[in-house]
DNA sequence: CAGTGGATGCTCT
DNA sequence: GAGCATCCACTGT
């Protein structure tokens, strides 16, 4: 995913910062089994999966292992490449380095919101291009989980200024 | 810069 | 009724 081009009608940007959830992970939504929320995250791969954070963003995973087995990856972060104005006007915000810059802000700018829940990403509106081969990134502890804290499966475009905070060391 | 607290809605216990 | 895979504004150095 790293190093991947996401647009949502033609807004968007390259993926600098992903976190992994597996099945097994107590930190995932898919842990306690398939409900309502996350059934998303059993689809095929390619599925989007959003849930709502903290009753006011949304956050945006993208399905990365077969169907049934309940695995996402969490989109933290992007480098804004297309419709820098849509963003801007979306986020409120005029610095390109806040506009995609965590989980809630990339969602925004984007406008991906609940209604995209379960949607293919093979489809209209959306674009995916593959990243280029060999991208430079760096692992570290996932943000703002309690459970399996110790899990280095949060992972960086090294050295990305478009990163969120808590920056990733080196 | 670091630290604090509020907004706000939904899921699961 | 607790607990969030968050963000922003505000405070004090």
């Amino acid at each position: 995913m790293l190093g991947a081009t996401l647009l949502v009608d033609g807004v968007g940007g390259i993926l600098v910062e992903v976190e992994a959830y597996a099945p097994d992970d107590p930190a995932s939504h898919s842990f306690n089994g398939r409900t309502a929320r996350n059934a998303a995250m059993f689809g095929p791969p390619g599925t989007l999966y959003v849930y709502r954070s903290y009753g006011i963003h949304w956050c945006a995973n993208v399905v990365c292992c077969p169907e049934g087995v309940g695995a996402a990856v969490l989109l933290r972060a992007a480098e804004p490449t297309h419709g820098l104005d849509a963003m801007r006007t979306r986020r409120g915000v005029d610095d390109v380095l806040r506009l995609c810059a965590g989980p809630g802000r990339l969602s925004q700018a984007l406008g991906i919101t609940g209604e995209h829940d379960g949607a293919p990403l093979d489809r209209p509106s959306f674009d995916l291009h593959a990243s280029p081969s060999g991208v430079d990134f760096v692992a570290s502890p996932r943000v703002g989980v309690t459970r399996a804290a110790d899990l280095p499966w949060r992972y960086s475009v090294r050295s990305s200024p478009f990163v969120s905070r808590p920056r990733p060391r080196a």
